[in-house]
Formats: C-alpha cells, structure tokens, sequence
DNA sequence: GCAATTCATAGCAAATCAATAGGAAAAGCT
DNA sequence: AGCTTTTCCTATTGATTTGCTATGAATTGC
C-alpha cells in the first residue's frame, strides 16, 4: 500500500512531538526536521494540518514550538489520518449513475468496503500511545511521553 | 480508502468477463463498456494488463473477445490486484538511510505494515468465484461463470 | 475482400505530489 | 525598543500520475 510523504511524515512527525515534549518543553519544527530528515518547510506545512486538527499546539517566538494538546491515549490513528489525508480511510466511491444491483457496486462492496471497514476498525482502535510505546519496546528505550496541555 | 478507476474497473472488466463467457462465448470490450458504462478503448487497455497477467485470453476477429484463462475459483483477488496496480499492496516503502531502531521505520512497522499484511490476507483468501458468488447473491440471479479454456 | 475484433503505441489535459520560497505575525530576550 | 526565534500563511513550481482520447496495425471469421 502505498503512502504519501504527507501522511507517513505527518505520523511520524507527530511521534515525535509526543516523544519530545517533555518536562513542558515545546518540540521546533527544525528539532524534528534534523532528526527525521525531513525539509523544514515541508514539515512545517504538515504539521500545520495536525494543529488545524486538533493534536497539537503552536507556541511562536523563541523557545517556541509545539506541544500535545491531548494526552497521547486519546489521540487516535484513524484521527490522525484523516487529519492528513481525508481519502485514505474513505469509503469507495459509490457510482451515482448505476442501478443499485448492478456488478459495479457490488464488487465494491465485497472488496473496498471490506477493506475499508477493517482499517478503519484497527486505526480507531490503535492510538498514539500504542505508536510510542511500540518504539520504545524496538529502541529498548524508555520514553516518557507524558506533556500536554 | 481511494482506488484509482483502472484498478476498480479492471476488477469489474474480469468479474463480467467470467460471469458472461458461458457457453464457450467470448465477452467483447465494447459488450463490458456498454454493460458497465466505462469507455472502450481506456477499457482495452486495462483489460491488456489482465491478459499479461494471465487472468484472460483474447480472440481477435469477428465474434471475438475474451474469456477466462483459469477457473475463477484460481484466480485470487491479490493476483488481480497485483497485475493492475503493482503498489497496492505493496510493503511501504522502507527508508534506507536511516538507522534500523528510527522512529520512521518503527511507526511504519506499527501501521502500514500492519494494514499491509491484512490487505494480503484478505485478498489472498478471496478469489474471483467469490466476487460473482456475491454478486449472484445480491443480484438475486443464478449465475453461471463456468467457460475457461 | 471486408467487417469486426484485439493489440499496441502515442499524446494530452487535468490533477496531485513533494516540495521550495518568501515573508508576515507573534513571542521572548536583552 | 530592537533583535532573534519561532510559528503561521500563501504562492509557485517541476515532476509524476491519472484518466482518458486518437490512430492505426494485426488477426480472424465470413
């Protein structure tokens, strides 16, 4: 399945904010970019969505940056994805012009809307937290995630 | 989920193909764009891609067309999906200049790998028979799709 | 020979992607 | 007040992909 650098930095970014922000410590747009290896720019547009969705806060001037606005557990995937990218958990979409019986639609109900409604299940189910945790189990790190508004 | 008309369209193309080549009669493009209200020649193409994948044969000529080339319980939805569109499921693409215990890699593991795999399961398991089956439920209608070489 | 069909390639307008660029606005520091 | 640092906002751009259309050659049946 292929995956635009949008979401996949936007997921990304935002792991590391959670990671990041400790001690009430805000998170740059440029601390991310260096570590993730990412342009600046394009991050910051990115994570522009993510405030506009309601993860993150912006905080200007220096020492400025961006914190959780939520508690890591209550920040979903599906949310998150949708945030970025409002087609890839979407619904198949329905032919307007065809019967209601016809082989079109029912092929995309047997196939897309299956497949749909299975990653919507595991991305409503899976959280930011699940995403941190499941890090720090690879890195042997332990990470504390804990800052937010 | 968005899917690209050449992918949702080729699966349709092969699924009427098997549903209407019965009593060794070939299904013509210009018979699936009319049923199914896609246009001929973009049709030609994509049905090109199912024949290099060895789902169907074509029959030049007056009376020509395509059948099936395999029985439709053989042929499964991942091979279908495979030959119209090498990236959909495809393992996300893994960033080689970058450490092995990285943030990026760990959220990928944790999300698109995950998808990914259930993806494959899915269409693994589900094969063309399946998708008329299905249909033929909906539809109401008995189908045969039994014609292959 | 002729009509019907697949097979093959080229072209193209529109959309999307993945950035880059430039700067305005706000906040902290001295 | 002035300077620096950061977010915030918008515009532009080059490359690629998408979703076709167009043209015609090759093959087959009658």
């Amino acid at each position: 399945m292929k995956v635009s650098t949008r979401v996949e930095y936007g997921l990304v970014a935002l792991t590391d904010i959670a990671i990041n922000c400790k001690d009430g410590k805000s998170v740059s747009s440029a601390e991310i970019a260096e570590r993730q290896n990412i342009s600046q720019k394009y991050l910051e547009q990115i994570i522009m969505g993510l405030r506009q969705g309601g993860f993150v806060r912006g905080q200007k001037g220096s020492h400025g940056g961006y914190i959780l606005s939520r508690p890591a557990e209550k920040i979903f995937i599906s949310e998150i994805l949708n945030a970025l990218d409002n087609s890839i958990l979407a619904d198949a979409y329905e032919t307007e012009d065809a019967p209601s019986g016809d082989l079109r639609s029912s092929v995309n109900t047997s196939v897309w809307d299956k497949l749909n409604s299975y990653m919507r299940r595991f991305t409503e189910q899976m959280t930011l937290a699940d995403l941190i945790s499941e890090y720090s189990e690879n890195s042997g790190a332990k990470i504390n995630y804990m800052y937010y508004i």
